[in-house]
DNA sequence: TGATGATATCTTAGTCACTAAGATAATCAG
DNA sequence: CTGATTATCTTAGTGACTAAGATATCATCA
């Protein structure tokens, strides 16, 4: 990332204004990618916590119950329903950690998940296309910003939980 | 948004790759941002739909409960709860419309908005810093590319939409 | 003006995903 | 072996949500 100032008192107004405004627009696409989630599961019959769950079961390795449930806060008791409509829909299947035998690992079924993906692609066939557009140069900027993004949140939510309430 | 194509062949797969991650990226980073929203919620002693719908009223002009319904997909019904908790509550007033007295304008009481921004404030601090050290054409790329992302997305939804099931 | 249909919000009844607490079972430490 | 810890599941209860309909206001037009 390169680093500008014009003047050593600190980003303009105007610069802090894009700024807020740049918040805002990541927000508005969140919600709406959001919306869009909603509207996917409703459409394959499924919830759209059990959607988004698995999502993180395809992108992590031997993702197990209780890190589905850190990773999205809900109670160890949610995650075994979302677990359950999730398996039950075959999209995952329940593997038992022959190491440790309390644990239990989410498998993806994953020419069950192509299934969705294909839909993913076929809505977003105009997106996929702008992305393309963009040199690797500007993609290398979007990716550290979305890294970074990531990072900040997390230490948001870090440092909110260890506010004294 | 420059444009590049070192051959006619379309990405390459390198290219494409990077493409996945940063979607990737962009999905984690969402999925830790709701969940720092939730945090914030549980701290404020609200609903996350309530914190999202408070957002929504804040950021456009003259929100009426139809709007908030449409724009988050929730029943009209579930939105007179989420009003009547966000106004309990003290962050916003019912106000009714005197040209159109059927609707109800959702106007936001801003000194009690402000206690929440600086709740944020003080939690993304290092992130508002980070963000103040990109350039003006980085923010412009920045702020282009979340613009695409929404339209990408408000576009996936009614193609979604729209598919026969 | 008065009747008809459309629109905006609210109400009601019922459902089910979620939480909190605890049960079960396997592993680990001494 | 014994107690403590960890991972998952179970159970009971709650409340946010949906679907359907009530209520009130506005728009249209004969």
């Amino acid at each position: 990332m390169s680093v500008k100032n014009e003047d050593l008192s600190g980003p303009s107004a105007d610069h802090l204004a894009r700024i807020e405004q740049l918040e805002r627009k990541i927000r508005a696409a969140n919600a709406q990618r959001t919306l869009y989630g909603g509207v996917l599961a409703s459409k394959l019959g499924m919830h759209q916590t059990d959607l988004e769950c698995l999502f993180i079961i395809t992108l992590g390795d031997k993702v197990t119950p209780g890190k589905l449930a850190q990773e999205t806060g809900l109670t160890t008791g949610a995650i075994t329903g979302v677990v359950d409509r999730i398996e039950r829909a075959g999209y995952i299947r329940r593997v038992r950690d022959t190491n440790d035998r309390r644990r239990v690992f989410l498998e993806p079924v994953m020419h069950r998940i192509d299934e969705i993906r294909a839909i993913n692609r076929r809505t977003n066939r105009a997106w996929i296309e702008e992305l393309g557009r963009y040199s690797e140069a500007e993609l290398e900027l979007l990716l550290d910003f979305a890294d970074r993004n990531y990072e900040a949140a997390v230490n948001a939510t870090i440092a909110l939980r260890q506010e004294a309430d």
